[in-house]
DNA sequence: CTGTTAGCGCATTCAA
DNA sequence: TTGAATGCGCTAACAG
């Protein structure tokens, strides 16, 4: 059997309490006396029962998800995975608030992490914004002993305790490489649409792109990125113009969201007799049916149920003090073709 | 606050031990009784805490975990894999037996089913060989209520409860169409080296390749098979005759394992100035060295860590007669490049 | 500073 | 057929 409390104070010649107390570092305690539990715990090679301390905790994990209100499927998708794991909170013994905030707003983020930080959660999950207030906002909560993780988006040179998301210089860089291979050996120009350059993860998405075109496939002429900012039409309209404008134009990498936009453009294209190579991001109903119908040739994606199930195992890991699996908790970026679709 | 024992005890006027019997389908319940029990549960919406009952249980999960004794490095990965998850056993409250069988032996891994299902474990996880003989061994496990679960290998039309792996005429045609395209426009012949036709998972991968290369890219002609047997010497005498033999071998798929000797293969064919498109299976330091040296072209992979943490979660949450969240549990088909390389 | 004691939600003897 | 009592491993008042 496993050693319980109730050795390790056997063996120390303590009391249960003082067990306690060593073992969540909580003040009364006789350095002497520490060390003897301290000695007893490794001797006997104790870990506790996380379990039965929730049970005897009655613990509760209250946990605030800070999300951008985006109209984009992956936003959706997001908000989703994490109402679903707030409904299985009964037995994860996890209680989720969301917490809305206006997309792109350094400000209102840095504001609602600092309410969030009040009511004193066991954590909190942000899509961060890169920006000083931000920064200095989760450089408070994180001060305070609140674990915070970032989702989907990081937030560098700060002190967050977990990035949940993908590496997106390197999914530019998958773009690239493949696109440059499937349209090889074809020279001519390829496009780029972005929801905004202004947003970190889409400018990190185009460096990475930009990287392996320009070391691997100078042949090929990448055209000034188009901002969608995310918008349907504005996205379909910049496509079609720009198809129309470059008859060379043999590929396109969509690095954001605004993918029905991008879908009817290439439609368009399509009925004119142009086809061209595009990758795009995130897997949804829409961008699914574009890689059936050979519209997308590849989408990138980032699984958002993974993302925030990882969030909270982060989170809880944190709150108890745990070692995370590092190994476990890397998000992905996931390929898709249509040979390979979920 | 969520509902306990206590409150269906009280709500359906019964003892604790009565509420117990009904929810453990226990006998000794009149009719009557148990009707005002599961009445009282569904009142109240009752949801039996899982952590509380382990611990009164002090129950642990014994599973075994049969693999075949296998040299190649995917294997090793899954064995590793099971020695971790057993090492955060103590936590976790699980406790694995590893059970080694001989490769490719039907009747020796449906001895060994039967003999760990001797042991009474909470549940068996098994790497299948499609063989009746297993077929039955699993459907004698399966109706004791031992739950089983089939790794990487499924074993088709038996009543296994999950199976733990990917789908590999998926991973077949995945690869097909990335060849497919990285090669085109180019004409010629496709090499394929399999360890053995006779085994499930590589039939599935060749036939799921062959189908959308015939469908797709005709110009492109499949050599017949080689069966490497994942014998690295053999796999790199086999894939050197090739090459030297069909001077218009552009491309080749590789669908098991002995990437080492494939590996040494194409860079004496690289020395001797041919390139061949490449396409292996399984993520290991050499597969992942070949597509930084560009000698692979993709690898596709399933995750051994994935793959067996899924089946313990399974194996747990059947032996707690709980659901499984699908979508977690789907293995994927991960696709790599050099440029996404975790 | 340290120890005693009473639960947390559930399973399980042992009586009745 | 049912109920009362005890304990799983741990935490947290409340006393000393």
């Amino acid at each position: 059997m496993r050693p319980t409390v109730h050795d390790i104070a056997a063996e120390a010649g303590v009391s249960l309490a003082t067990v306690d107390r060593v073992m969540n570092a909580r003040p009364g305690v006789r350095e002497k006396t520490r060390l003897k539990v301290e000695q007893a715990i490794d001797k006997l090679g104790y870990v506790r029962d996380v379990a039965a301390a929730n049970l005897a905790k009655g613990r509760t994990y209250p946990f605030t998800f800070i999300l951008p209100c985006n109209e984009n499927a992956f936003m959706a998708d997001l908000r989703d995975a994490v109402l679903q794991a707030n409904a299985r909170g009964r037995v994860e013994r996890t209680q989720i608030s969301i917490v809305d905030v206006p997309a792109f707003d350094a400000e209102a983020l840095a504001e609602a992490l600092l309410a969030a930080g009040e009511g004193n959660p066991a954590g909190i999950a942000v899509v961060a914004i890169e920006a000083d207030p931000v920064r200095e906002a989760v450089r408070q909560l994180t001060g305070r002993g609140i674990p915070v993780v970032t989702l989907v988006s990081d937030l560098e040179d700060s002190n967050r305790d977990h990035y949940a998301g993908v590496d997106n210089p390197a999914a530019g860089r998958t773009a690239a490489t493949l696109l440059g291979r499937f349209v090889s050996p074809q020279k001519g120009t390829i496009g780029v649409l972005a929801g905004s350059l202004s947003v970190r993860d889409h400018q990190n998405r185009f460096s990475g792109f930009c990287e392996i075109m320009a070391a691997h496939f100078p042949e090929l002429t990448i055209l000034p990125p188009m901002e969608g900012r995310d918008d349907s039409a504005l996205a379909r309209k910049l496509v079609s113009e720009a198809v129309e404008a470059h008859p060379d134009m043999i590929g396109l990498y969509s690095l954001g969201a605004g993918n029905r936009g991008l879908i009817a453009a290439l439609e368009e294209a399509r009925a004119r007799g142009r086809e061209l190579v595009t990758i795009a991001h995130e897997l949804s109903d829409h961008s699914r049916e574009a890689l059936e119908a050979g519209l997308f040739d590849v989408v990138l994606n980032q699984d958002a149920g993974h993302e925030v199930r990882s969030a909270i195992r982060v989170l809880k890991a944190k709150a108890d003090g745990l070692e995370v699996i590092a190994a476990q908790e890397r998000i992905r970026i996931d390929i898709f073709i249509k040979d390979n679709l979920p």
